[in-house]
DNA sequence: TGTACATCAGTGAACGCGCGTTCACTGATGTAC
DNA sequence: TGTACATCAGTGAACGCGCGTTCACTGATGTAC
């Protein structure tokens, strides 16, 4: 369906530079992303991309964008209306692991660069945000669903970063995913059963 | 107490450039750490941090170090021995407030660069991580205390990190108190009582 | 259908930059006698 | 106390690098007549 970018005068350059960027963002998640390396990777000349984007940073949006859109993608698929603490654990373990598996990415996505403006960015943000708040509102429709959304999103984003920053071993992804749910369950318990801080797992 | 490093021979160079890192982190947080730079700050030829340090890396490494004491001592100031889910929204307004009062040095902490083999580094994180596990075995003494102490953690370094990273609104120094307080007392409820996700505030 | 021409997406060379790191060196320090 | 010398912490010049960005240009595209 996407432009497939084989036309003459390269077709779609954007997008191609967009694709170009997140396989590298893959294939080497340390570099950072680097505007002649990307139009490198797209077989163009160095100054091809200030055809289509102001400077790198316009690039690193559109890259950040359709990340966030890869993400939320990837939580409504493992559920479309989460209302259980348990859906949020099984959210916490999909959003790790997307972070673990595309952290070029991941860090294009939440590092510090980000223009606040762009638009489709604040609303990709925006999307994360309201799919955890109405999470949080079936969850604990007597909660204040802003303070509980963004708990739940900090819970979560949090697992993601300490683990991609090498604070925590991750070198077992059944490990990591035993620990995320693990984390998760202690703050919420499953069932309706009202428990502070731990629950009483073993 | 600290060396004062103004004897000949520039006295105690290695400290000396660990302070001017965290001088220019803090400084200019956006900009990311560079040898020459610190060794232009410390007034020093480019090449004369190598006789201390291996690399650019394992300057960083001195700094983060330093970064993690400051943010330890910056808890414990806070309370030495938290034990409520109150006092946990406290250390949360406090790690938050840190990562936003000096953002550059919370990145240099936080961010991959970081070799796995520093022990001062991973002593430091370890000092973190059992400040919080003792947190966490005080509010909920049958709970595992490693997920317990992990997802606070997780939750306060998560709503640092979206501050950081402008994914949250910062303008107001209040409003962000205000907030993460919201999000961390929506998951534990202050009071013995038992309540899941949200709690019954407003 | 065929030609003239404006538009627009590319090129490639060049700019100036700051970086990490190396190297042979220098000059102060402090120790051995 | 005084001199000879090894050590060690600095210097400064140089390396090669990749980067973001600019510029005048070229050549394909597609439209007007």
């Amino acid at each position: 369906m996407t432009a497939e970018s084989t036309r003459y005068h390269h077709g779609d350059l954007p997008s191609a530079l967009v694709r170009s960027a997140m396989e590298l963002l893959d294939e080497d998640p340390a570099s950072d992303l680097s505007l002649r390396a990307v139009a490198r990777k797209a077989g163009v000349s160095a100054a091809a991309p200030y055809r289509h984007f102001d400077d790198r940073n316009a690039l690193a949006s559109a890259v950040a964008a359709v990340g966030y859109a890869e993400l939320a993608q990837t939580l409504l698929a493992v559920h479309a209306e989460p209302s259980t603490a348990d859906d949020l654990a099984d959210l916490a373990v999909a959003y790790v692991r997307f972070a673990l598996a595309r952290p070029g990415l991941f860090r294009v996505m939440f590092a510090e660069g980000c223009d606040a403006g762009n638009p489709d960015r604040v609303a990709a943000v925006d999307g994360i945000r309201g799919y955890l708040g109405s999470l949080a509102q079936r969850t604990a429709p007597d909660a204040d669903p802003d303070a509980a959304a963004l708990a739940a999103w900090s819970l979560v984003h949090g697992l993601a970063f300490l683990h991609l920053d090498g604070k925590l071993d991750t070198s077992s992804p059944e490990e990591v995913d035993r620990r995320v749910r693990g984390a998760v369950t202690a703050l919420l318990h499953p069932s309706p059963a009202h428990t502070p801080i731990g629950g009483e797992q073993r």
